[in-house]
DNA sequence: CGGTTTTGACCGGCGC
DNA sequence: GCGCCGGTCAAAACCG
């Protein structure tokens, strides 16, 4: 397949990239951020990096490129991530242990509850109030990693799990713990690569980060501009921070998220780095949503 | 004991 | 209308 891998060692920063995040790979779909701007963008590739020793993320344009043919990625195009690829034997985190310690009188009795909640469930249950709420912008990257669930800085409560068809590995749904922020998250890893786990955000938080920088962090200077913005998460500190750092390098040639690349400038063509710029201003234009918690607003707005 | 995870059921959208 | 599928709910289990 066309992912490219490029190696650890030539991020800055990377000298604190803990084992279990070994490398980064382009994100192979596009999703409903790019609504309304696909044509423009094309199958626009981020490829997203994260360092969790420090709960860095940087999220990086690649000039697009040729995509796999795959027959289900006209659903990719149409709405967002896929898992697609025909299975493979890493047992999913899907387990039944909860009813291993039951003897028979608990099993039966636990079976006649689900009997008598199935008998009333339907009955009971109101009926959802289902009007349409917009769309909330998404964002998804692709992170090679042996954890699934990556520390970003927020604090998340897992509310559901789903097997994901042709796919052996489940999809997990993580909503925001904090009271009346409904940022959701989904994670599930790439059929394509099981040592890749795809993120992906929705919504926007209203509360800052509840996790305070580590210390790793905590050492950096403070015209690195994150604490201008009271919502900065360690996720844009050290974001920022980096991109200073390589805007000093590569001259103020913007458009890419992302930086500490040393010898990789093949990854972000100008190209790509304008459709996916342009991508980001017209999401954040037409909604203001989690984006900004993960791009710094400079960047957003600066040509 | 309170917060989180697990997991089967439910619901709505969509394609046929 | 029906079935499939993705997303969510919510009770129970789990855990620190």
């Amino acid at each position: 397949m066309g992912t490219r891998e490029v190696k650890i060692e030539n991020v800055v920063g990377s000298s604190t990239f803990p084992d279990h995040v070994q490398s980064i790979y382009p994100l192979q779909g596009v999703l409903e951020l790019c609504e309304g701007d696909k044509s423009s963008l094309g199958f626009m590739e981020l490829l997203g990096m994260q360092e969790f020793g420090s709960s860095l993320f940087d999220i990086l344009p690649v000039p697009s490129r040729a995509q796999e043919s795959n027959p289900l990625d006209k659903k990719m195009e149409s709405s967002e991530l896929l898992n697609n690829q025909p299975a493979t034997p890493i047992s999913s985190s899907i387990s039944s242990a909860s009813s291993e310690a039951l003897n028979e009188e608990q099993v039966k009795a636990r079976d006649n509850e689900e009997i008598e909640q199935q008998k009333t469930k339907k009955e009971l249950k109101p009926k959802k109030t289902n009007q349409k709420r917009p769309k909330e912008p998404k964002f998804a990257f692709m992170t090679k990693s042996e954890v699934d669930h990556l520390e970003d800085g927020y604090r998340w409560r897992k509310y559901g799990q789903k097997a994901v068809k042709n796919s052996p590995f489940p999809r997990s749904y993580y909503r925001c713990t904090a009271s009346s922020c409904n940022v959701k998250k989904r994670i599930e890893r790439s059929f394509t690569d099981p040592s890749v786990v795809v993120t992906t955000y929705e919504g926007q938080h209203i509360h800052p980060s509840p996790v305070m920088p580590r210390p790793s962090f905590i050492g950096a200077p403070p015209e690195s501009g994150f604490s201008t913005t009271p919502f900065a998460t360690p996720v844009q500190r050290s974001n920022f921070s980096l991109y200073q750092q390589h805007q000093q390098s590569y001259g103020n040639s913007l458009p890419h998220l992302g930086f500490g690349y040393n010898g990789t400038s093949s990854i972000v063509s100008s190209l790509g780095e304008r459709r996916f710029c342009n991508a980001l201003r017209s999401a954040l234009a037409k909604d203001n949503g989690l984006l900004q918690d993960i791009v710094p607003s400079r960047m957003i707005k600066e040509e």
